[in-house]
RNA sequence: GGAGGGGUGGCAGAGUGGUUGAAUGCACUGGUCUUGAAAACCAGCGUGCCGCAAGGUACCGGGGGUUCGAAUCCCUCCCCCUCCGCCA
């Protein structure tokens, strides 16, 4: 969330900043969480008053109790009553008050960095750069679900009757082909991250923290009984790492990757844009997250895009990047990549990778601070997460983009030290 | 799941109702001393909020309660440890 202190005396930004997201509707929250700032500091200053007053009688009390002077005694603790009770109603209205503004500024998203291109709609994003051609074939190129059914990789039908739609089975060269770019991907990244393994599902707090509640309430799967979320992505339990701790300067920045599946429930998708393994409830991802330096986040953001670069251009696909516009940018970030790969069996762009910085909004939703080596006080870490590959979409264009005429497919030498010779020598089926 | 024991500052560890935000030790920072270092000695050393400031206020796992007054008493939840059960 953005700091109330900010929102105070930068009011304009902000409400340029949600206008520029297209959230015009929310403008007025700006107001709101100022009122409320107002009445919650008033507030606060006279029943902290009162309560001096309070702790000073009770000191005085505690003197006469002990000079055994108990009709003075006695008088005070009459006067004490109606103090006390005044407190009661002061705080009531403080509690209620700032739940009523933690409400309204958890509704209030990031301001998107002067560097982000206007724009509300897909077609205002700008594409940074392509690389790699399009690739052109003397056949019909297949999508990867009918690849994926003729050398028996991925059964969709069998999931969807063990667990349901989304929720695929890979076989044999399948499931090794994707073990290899979890593989692949890990190994890249590990070589600047410390890798982590960590818990699969989070706590209510842990969701809040990165951003997912309460605004992406219905995305994520819910276990009732123990109040838990399976991870959407490895994002949340990777940033929570380090929630309400204050970092020494010189631990910065904090690098974490990890390999973790993730669930989402995707609810309303449907038709062809989410046939295969275009989109499902459950896939896996290898995510690469900072905690950095206020000064350096920009930095680190280009650093974390060229890292998931490198990997589609090891990997030797066809790929572009775009910079997010405001409107489609994510509700927690200021500045976002996304690459897109090639899908040469469907003709169109398939997103693999988002890149973003969040700047100081996780940070102090999860009140993550370092300690300054000058001197004074804390202050809020920035943080940063990148799929670094997101893996469905990733096997789907491989499969795609290297098939042949006879019905085989290659893969890239890149991923030869990860298979065996069975998965290499694909017969044409 | 059952029984019992615990959660105090960066760490260790006192404190069972009244100037206790909290003794003491360690760690850390500054200073004195020293050619330098160590040792010794002196001083400082949590976080949030309100306030221009002085200062005030809150926090001893979380929440609630009793009391004029709670780290200290009561209720509840969470977490950790030991034993039993169960299990990969």
């Amino acid at each position: 969330m953005l700091g109330v202190e900010f929102i105070r005396s930068h009011p304009d930004k902000v409400r340029q900043g949600l206008a520029a997201r297209g959230a015009s509707g929310n403008i007025q929250l700006v107001d709101e969480v100022i009122e409320h700032d107002r009445r919650l500091r008033q507030a606060l200053t006279l029943q902290q008053s009162k309560q001096q007053e309070i702790n000073a009688t009770s000191r005085t009390i505690g003197t006469l109790m002990r000079e055994g002077n108990q009709d003075a005694a006695g008088e005070l603790i009459q006067k004490q009553k109606n103090l006390k009770s005044e407190i009661k109603e002061l705080g009531r209205t403080v509690t209620d008050t700032e739940r009523q503004l933690s409400r309204l500024l958890l509704a209030i998203p990031n301001l998107p960095h002067e560097s982000v291109p206007e724009g509300l709609s897909e077609a205002d994003n700008v594409a940074v750069h392509q690389h790699g051609e399009l690739p052109s074939f003397d056949f019909e190129p297949l999508p990867h679900w009918e690849i994926a059914r003729r050398h028996g990789l991925i059964e969709f039908e069998r999931g969807a009757k063990v667990a349901g739609a989304g929720f695929p089975f890979y076989m044999d060269a399948g499931a090794k082909l994707h073990r290899a770019l979890i593989n692949f991907f890990l190994n890249a990244a590990a070589l600047q991250y410390t890798e982590v393994r960590p818990p699969l599902f989070v706590n209510a707090e842990s969701a809040q923290g990165t951003g997912q509640l309460p605004d992406k309430d219905g995305q994520m799967y819910f276990v009732e009984e123990d109040g838990f979320y399976p991870v959407p992505t490895a994002e949340v339990p990777l940033t929570n790492y380090f929630r309400n701790e204050i970092l020494s300067e010189s631990d910065l920045p904090v690098r974490f990757c990890a390999h973790t599946p993730c669930w989402r429930r995707e609810a309303g998708s449907y038709g062809a844009h989410v046939r295969g393994l275009n989109r499902l409830h459950q896939f896996d991802k290898v995510e690469i997250v900072q905690f950095t330096h206020p000064r350096n986040s920009y930095d680190t953001l280009e650093i974390m895009r060229r890292h998931a670069e490198a990997l589609l251009q090891a990997l030797e696909l066809p790929y572009r990047c775009l910079l997010m516009c405001a409107g489609e940018l994510g509700f927690n970030q200021t500045k976002q990549y996304d690459l897109e790969v090639w899908s040469a069996g469907q003709q169109r762009w398939l997103e693999v990778s988002s890149v973003s910085n969040f700047t100081d909004y996780q940070a102090r939703r999860m009140n993550i601070r370092f300690r300054p080596e000058s001197g004074g006080k804390p202050r809020l870490v920035h943080t940063l997460n990148g799929s670094a590959l997101a893996l469905p979409r990733v096997v789907a264009a491989l499969l795609e983009y290297n098939q042949n005429r006879n019905g085989s497919y290659d893969l890239p030498e890149v991923l030869i030290p990860y298979l065996t010779e069975p998965e290499l020598n694909v017969p044409s089926p």
